[in-house]
DNA sequence: TCCATGATTCTATGTTAGTGGAAGTGTTGT
DNA sequence: ACAACACTTCCACTAACATAGAATCATGGA
């Protein structure tokens, strides 16, 4: 993981259609989704949903397979948490283990303290 | 951690400008960075350098203190771990738990397997 | 082979974001 | 009070992105 891929994934999610789509892939798992169900469940035209179904993939957040005629798209998750670990990664300058609180498994709930906090 | 916040967290860390601050802030950890500094460090206009951390501050990814005549920076790191937890609350139907690799701490060294792959 | 279906690519149009310079706000020191 | 400094806001201009419709490509069945 290096500065460039983190940007892309970054720019990936920035949009509400593409993040939306995203969300949508990570709840359905790895059973995924094929292309004409997230055009119809986003309720986005499929040239639109192509255009940002291809960022997604360019990012490495999605991955696709054909199935038949049908395109079946689904959610990479492990590479949001290869970005998280890319930026504490460099906190406190290169020195992670300095901020023990990070180490802990995140979920929405907690709100833990800044890493590094004076 | 709701869909929006999510959304402005992605769009401020899409900006390759405002990625490196960003990066630099975590870097700096608890210490922080004034915006002159910033300003020389990154090569970037001022007004610029401001636009960009206006944008991370509203996100909530960065914290301004005021220092005299100096305006102080600091990373939030405790964020982006609530927006993956944000991500990861959502997977497989609402039921992270049956995706155990997720809760494993992350680091860039180690990509695991995506969550619910088949 | 021909047609219907699923999905992508191409093309244009409108909207939004990024940038630097000038002007403005607040703070420190004389 | 005045001047110097640190930073921000305002204002234009340029570049990039989002979207919809038409055309194209690929697959499966009659």
């Amino acid at each position: 993981m290096d500065k460039i891929s983190a940007l892309q994934v970054f720019e990936a999610l920035s949009s509400s259609a593409r993040l939306d789509t995203y969300l949508l892939l990570v709840g359905a798992g790895g059973t995924g989704i094929v292309a004409g169900e997230l055009a119809s469940r986003l309720d986005m035209a499929p040239s639109n949903l192509s255009f940002h179904l291809k960022n997604l993939a360019h990012a490495g957040l999605v991955t696709v397979e054909q199935e038949g005629r049908f395109q079946r798209y689904r959610a990479n998750l492990a590479l949001m948490r290869q970005v998280t670990g890319f930026l504490t990664d460099h906190c406190c300058g290169g020195h992670p283990e300095q901020c023990a609180e990070l180490a802990a498994p995140a979920t929405s709930a907690n709100a833990s303290p800044s890493c590094c906090e004076p």
